[in-house]
DNA sequence: GCCATACCGGAATGATCATTCCAGTATGGA
DNA sequence: TCCATACTGGAATGATCATTCCGGTATGGC
């Protein structure tokens, strides 16, 4: 084809339109705000990406497979006891949360409460997501109960959605600006509550 | 005083109000919707309520008003086990947060995903709320260690800091739409790590 | 009966928004 | 050298928004 070769760096564009939403919003941003942030043509925005929704659905979907990933890195490839990479997981995801003293919250969580009630596709992604991340906390618990580290009764298909939830409610208070130090005693009381899975009853 | 002796019932037009936002959000909804749901004139709207984010705050605040009722009245008053308790009030808070197929999630919530970030006001409001729904939790977890239902050593404060963050949670999986069952069985999930709490350590 | 008050429907205002359009520029293959 | 391609800045379009304003109406106290 003829014309210049370099067309201007699509996944580049794209973690720059994250940040944007991540940061604002899907309504409180303008394409305005977009083409500023993204440092393209108003023009090209809507040629590459078709339009401010869809721009939106596709960060969303590029946000989820960046999480996914940092997500089985950290937990599944990650050595010593699960619990402490659990919590170590809890508390980076805190730390990727928030920019200064500002807190942004998780996108998927976000997009969730602000756009999954009128756009059920929105949704349906959203879902989809947390499905696969009860997935990785599954493999993760089966871990643990292979090297005993949790008892061999353990619902780990059932715990792995309720670790999956207790990143929902932590996130949304870490939005609300709860202080640091609260959210620590929270964490800290999961692990516990965890650690203790199992140990006074059964089935 | 002349004039017209009855004037429209604010409360009554507070809570249309607030159905309105619930349903729709604050940036997607209009002062049309608004106008249309209360019942009201566009110009009384603005002489009682001041404007639209001054309304929102007021829906707010009785949201606030009555769910910290309901909850006294939930968890307080009944009888029966704690945990029981507990359980009946997550699942009507299920019941409360959902219309027909349709989930609203939790007002408190909402408002902190959506406006938190840019009205730091709110999000004051909004911790305020929270930090009055751990005390009430904490005081339902007290009655439990007074009759044995929890270890003495019980740390009632963190304990309560994490069933509202639990809370939280939960709500935003309904609101994405997750299906009841699943909810279901991360409510029982919650409960059962609630009732084995420190039968295995201590501090 | 009289009037100030409190409401009403609806129009006017001024701003912002998403989206489309256009004229101009640079690039790489032929 | 020539031209189709891919981008650029910026203006035009058409809609929607929050807020203010106005003429009209009914109500209760005097």
């Amino acid at each position: 084809m003829a014309g210049p070769q370099k067309q201007f760096a699509i996944d580049d564009a794209l973690d720059k339109a994250l940040t944007v939403f991540w940061r604002q919003g899907f309504e409180l941003t303008s394409v305005q705000d977009l083409v500023a942030g993204m440092g393209i043509n108003r023009a090209s925005l809507y040629d590459t990406f078709g339009n401010k929704t869809e721009l939106y659905k596709k960060a969303l979907q590029r946000y989820i497979d960046r999480a996914m990933t940092d997500m089985r890195e950290h937990l599944l490839n990650g050595s010593g006891p699960v619990a402490q990479r659990l919590q170590n997981y809890f508390i980076s995801m805190n730390a990727i949360h928030k920019n200064g003293d500002r807190h942004f919250g998780c996108f998927l969580n976000n997009s969730a409460v602000e756009l999954g009630p009128h756009y059920p596709d929105i949704a349906a992604v959203v879902r989809q997501a947390w499905t696969e991340m009860e997935s990785v906390f599954r493999t993760l618990l089966d871990q643990a109960v292979t090297t005993g580290e949790l008892p061999a009764h353990t619902d780990t298909a059932a715990l792995a959605a309720t670790i999956n939830m207790m990143l929902q409610g932590v996130s949304v208070m870490a939005k609300a600006g709860t202080p640091e130090q609260h959210l620590g005693k929270i964490i800290a009381t999961v692990l516990r509550l965890l650690a203790d899975q199992g140990a006074g009853g059964q089935t």
